[in-house]
DNA sequence: ACCCAGGGTCATA
DNA sequence: TATGACCATGGG
């Protein structure tokens, strides 16, 4: 008999009580939210950081000022995120759309579903970025679900996590976790805050505080009504 | 000298 | 539709 794995709200709980408040995303304004979620990509935040500290400190501090200015300036500044040409790209395009709505407040005016779908529109923009600006930028109720989510899951039992769709995974937490957006948000920087510490290669989340203490009825899959 | 990172797209079979 | 290659810098 082996301890049963998770469900979401025991999830958080448990990780809430071991790390505290997160208050994230990490970055000033929304505005930087909006660079992060990209240049993070398949990158530790530090490379992230180090290119946006050097985006502030060239002066490239707006939206408009990025879009206009050449392209050869941005990418020296975004290189230490690595994959640069291609996230030049991604970001040129995502601020094009954020600009030509209005800005950021004016997009988030819009529903989420709106939002959402005109951001996945962006080629470059994929769930997790489209997810990551709806929650920490624009304040929308969304999970964001990442490498480090899945990572957790499985590592608490939850093998289904390995392969399933990000919207079963998302889904899983939606269904879990209530209806207050602040939850989303604590809850998605605590199993970052969690991987962050648990680094590398653990095979199993020995260490854990989860492992152990948080036992309770376990929750299956979602049915994937999504998929084909 | 490898291996991997808070993804996403595109080309193959 | 399902894998794999690719982008690319910086730290373990």
């Amino acid at each position: 008999m082996s301890i049963a794995a998770p469900d979401a709200t025991c999830l958080y709980t448990q990780l809430y009580h071991a790390y505290g408040d997160q208050r994230w995303w990490p970055g000033d304004s929304p505005a930087e939210v909006v660079l992060g979620a990209v240049l993070t990509q398949n990158t530790v935040w530090a490379n992230a950081a180090q290119a946006i500290g050097r985006l502030k400190a060239a002066g490239l501090d707006s939206f408009e000022r990025l879009l206009a200015a050449p392209e050869d300036r941005v990418k020296a500044c975004i290189r230490p995120a690595g994959c640069y040409n291609v996230k030049y790209g991604r970001l040129m395009n995502l601020l094009r759309l954020v600009v030509d709505q209005g800005g950021l407040c004016a997009l988030g005016t819009l529903t989420t579903e709106e939002c959402r779908t005109l951001l996945l529109s962006v080629k470059g923009i994929g769930p997790e970025t489209a997810d990551c600006i709806l929650l920490y930028a624009l304040g929308k109720r969304v999970f964001v679900v990442d490498r480090y989510t899945r990572r957790l899951l499985v590592r608490l039992g939850h093998d289904w996590a390995r392969e399933s769709s990000y919207d079963t995974v998302q889904s899983w937490f939606s269904q879990g976790l209530g209806t207050d957006p602040q939850v989303y948000n604590e809850c998605h920087a605590l199993i970052v805050q969690h991987g962050k510490a648990h680094c590398r290669a653990t095979p199993r989340c020995y260490g854990c505080p989860m492992a152990r203490s948080c036992v309770t009825a376990q929750t299956p899959a979602p049915s994937d009504a999504t998929s084909a």
